[in-house]
DNA sequence: CATGAATGAGTCTTCATTCAT
DNA sequence: AATGAATGAAGACTCATTCAT
């Protein structure tokens, strides 16, 4: 390993605790509600060294943005499986509906999205991860219809997007209702059987 | 009409105003973009008097939350219809979803909601009016089962749940993909006629 | 009486409730810390009104300040009572202290001078009440003096200041130490007699 | 010097130049009269940075409060010194007077004073700094009555409590009647004297 | 790279007072 | 005399960002 590498590793490692303590406090506090203060503080870094490493305030919540496309890494491995689709798709439901349903995913979302409703810049961000989503989704879906275990889609994508957002929704739901239902995940993943099947 | 009735009436006008200048504020900036100097100027009041008729910045939001419960009457009386419960639901879910994608109503929905993950009391008005629109959707479910035009749920308010947020983020996936994809409509009812059906 | 007179007393209730409002308001939470709202609200009138018997917030003060006067007057007739000053004088020491030491004389006395010191017209009802306490008092020592049971004083009034001064911060102190010393009082006494004693 | 030790310097000088400009603000038009960008203004610094060195504008009164303490070491150094308990008695009026004669004096502790009625935390700060000189004066007359010099009193720190609010609202009332009369202070020391002496 | 003092525009809110009714 | 909506200046305080060290 080189210097400069391993200055590289370094640098990044100080930039994910960075990240990592601005998770935390959207999550408690919210994005408007945090300060650039409190993640350094949080960070265990200087106010004025958090701007070494981050244009600003906004930048820290793209990189977090950014950062939904490693996470969305292993979902696309699963459906892009060997198998029959249908297992796939339930499995997929199953896994992604989980984490959905986590409280932090829920919350960091939502601060995300609605800051991109009027930022452009992190609405795309938000949009490329999607896609991805959406374009392995709806090859699944095609797939299943081929092999014929999937009813026939006009348009698969839509669908595919349909239910990303139905089981994104339903951790959201989960989470503002403050309730944990146990069956409504069995009920989710019923609907989306009976809607996907031949 | 009398002297109080017509002061109340043009107090109660006021306060419209206000409101109506602050959801333009909001859709165009975003709640914490927006200041109340903003809705002030908006409504084309002074700063100052907009506190003898809120409490705050916070409760002219509140308030807004709370108007969704009017909005919500309409689809509460279309779901009580008598009918086939099949045909209600896909009215239902055309009239919802065509309302849901409207960049107002979501935006507006996105900046409750995202207030809503760090104000309890906000989020109690929102779950409130949710509820009740699932209660009404579970119950056209359930006599749609019991009619037999629908499958049997285990659990038709989940369900229902299902449902609404998939018609909601629906919406807001619109918006934020920019697209208007005029089949992703049918692909939405087809969805859900699928995911019922017996 | 007179109809004139019959809504002169009216009147004088109303401002006599409102001086009683913003005495209460001004205990509880000092001048600066009162809104002219909040006494009007205690007063049970009207925000406006109140403007109708008084000029302003300061108005209303200096109408406190100057009832000290009436306050003053029964000092006044003990102070030139017929007697034998020295018993005079302790008994003046021991009613105008209990007098003093009570919470609500000294809070609010404070509250006034410390408008007074930037607030000449305050200060100059203040001072009026002060000057005609000093001279009775200082009309007592030179009596006390010239009959044999008081020491020869080089400027009698320079004296009735000092006792008057010493008895008023008494209660202050009383107050902020917030301990109740009934010894205190005795003490102050045989202060006060051993300083006036031949 | 270390470049810690240095900085350290500076910050003190800085907090130092903001009270300084704080007790000129107060004094000139007191305490709820005076904004914290009057303050800034004075002190030479922008707004902002103020609350990088006092955590509001009450934290500032309170410095100023607890400056006090370092105010009253001589005093306390004047009583503790060796010698005749009478002169030293007599001294310490003299100076402490004096003292309290000044109008900055004056008008700072009537502002400290009235904010402390309603603000326990300042109260506090106040009367620890008056216990110290109670202690030391009581003391002094303890020494006194056991050398013979002073009368035997039942409660020297009674006594002592006395004494000092003599003087010092000798001061207030002279800054309030505007007059400086000169035989005053012989007046108070004589009061004293003959109030002490066996 | 690291620090945190410094900046000043911006935040929400309160206030004494006025005025149309 | 009585009401309380209306006013807008002033209030204390926060914040993202910069910069000298």
């Amino acid at each position: 390993m080189s210097n400069a590498s391993g200055r590289d590793a370094a640098l990044q490692r100080r930039k994910s605790r960075i990240i990592d303590a601005a998770i935390a406090c959207f999550l408690e506090n919210g994005y408007h509600q945090t300060g650039v203060r409190d993640i350094a503080r949080k960070a265990g870094i200087s106010l004025g060294n958090l701007y070494n490493h981050f244009a600003g305030k906004e930048a820290v919540l793209a990189e977090i943005a950014a950062l939904d496309r490693e996470e969305t890494k292993p979902y696309l491995r699963l459906l892009e499986e060997d198998g029959h689709p249908a297992d796939i798709l339930m499995r997929f439901v199953s896994v992604y509906a989980a984490d959905a349903q986590k409280s932090d995913y829920v919350i960091l979302t939502i601060e995300i999205i609605s800051e991109a409703v009027h930022k452009p810049e992190i609405a795309d961000l938000f949009v490329e991860n999607w896609s991805a989503l959406v374009r392995a989704l709806g090859e699944l879906l095609r797939r299943g219809s081929a092999v014929g275990c999937f009813r026939d889609f006009t348009d698969p994508d839509a669908v595919a997007d349909i239910i990303l957002d139905a089981i994104e929704s339903y951790g959201l739901r989960r989470h503002l209702s403050g309730g944990h239902d146990p069956s409504a995940l069995d009920e989710l993943r019923d609907f989306i059987h009976h809607a996907t099947r031949r």
